[in-house]
DNA sequence: CGGTAATAGTTGATTTTGTAACTAACAAGA
DNA sequence: TCTTGTTAGTTACAAAATCAACTATTACCG
């Protein structure tokens, strides 16, 4: 039914690019569950932090375009665990700078090493050409301006 | 801190991916849900029906990769509304098999529409190559085989 | 100042998902 | 045929996402 047309939805870029993700999330985030009993949010934020450094809740979610209510439980639960530690901005006690602990360092730099390994495994089916366009066309469609 | 490796977690695929496709998919999701009230899962389901005819919630769950327990809420949902007929096998009474009627016909042509529409949007960013390309790496990662 | 508006972050209520247990139907060997 | 095992699909309960309301603090403007 409905068949022959010259669109294929089978190639819709949406379509194509929730199963990609799917797919690839599914196999990295038994990593920072299991290893860390981390939820995907809470490796986000612990993601951020490890590349860019202290800062607040708000600055990761405009980066990183999570909503702040996410962010705030996704941060409860890092504290908790003493992954990340909070900090009041005295100039505006509203404000709070996040950082990670030690020993969010320590998950930070496994979970990158392992990010990594996984990674390459992943690109290693392409060409690097290939792989730098993939790359390229990505962050165009995530709106990363870089 | 932690800064200066080879290794940039930015490009993380896994991370590009998420991005594009939140991104992709939330633009996309605003056409299925304000115009005919349904979710992703729902629009999955259509979708699949759409483009192979009538199966079973089986034969979906494999194809598209969804737990049987996701399909069977969305197709329970499509039915209510109208849109997908169940029809229960005569030789095997577990399984049912699950088509389009008419007023889900017309929901998935206007939708594979807009879908081709809104696909040639964010293709035109990029060359036909790159498009190309794009499409192939990620049905690899999707462990798509065609 | 004083009052309204804006901002950072949290909490609560509702919806959606995920995991597992369940029902109904079939299959196959003793 | 009875017993055990398997399969298709649903339902129940817990976890998580979403959206809106809330608190505390700062900013703006008369």
């Amino acid at each position: 039914m409905t068949e022959k047309d010259d669109f294929a939805l089978q190639d819709f870029l949406p379509f194509l690019l929730n199963r990609a993700a799917e797919e690839c999330s599914l196999q990295f985030q038994t990593q920072y569950r299991d290893r860390y009993g981390m939820l995907r949010m809470e490796w986000r934020v612990l993601f951020h932090l490890g590349i860019y450094g202290s800062m607040t809740a708000k600055e990761i979610g405009a980066r990183a375009k999570i909503h702040k209510t996410k962010i705030s439980r996704a941060v409860a639960k890092l504290s908790d665990r003493r992954f990340v530690a909070r900090n009041r901005d005295q100039n505006d006690r509203r404000a709070e700078h996040l950082s990670l602990t030690s020993a969010g360092e320590a998950a930070y730099r496994d979970l990158r090493s392992v990010a990594k390994t996984y990674d390459e495994k992943l690109t290693a089916q392409f060409s690097t050409e290939e792989t730098v366009i993939l790359r390229r066309l990505l962050r165009k469609l995530s709106g990363i301006e870089v």
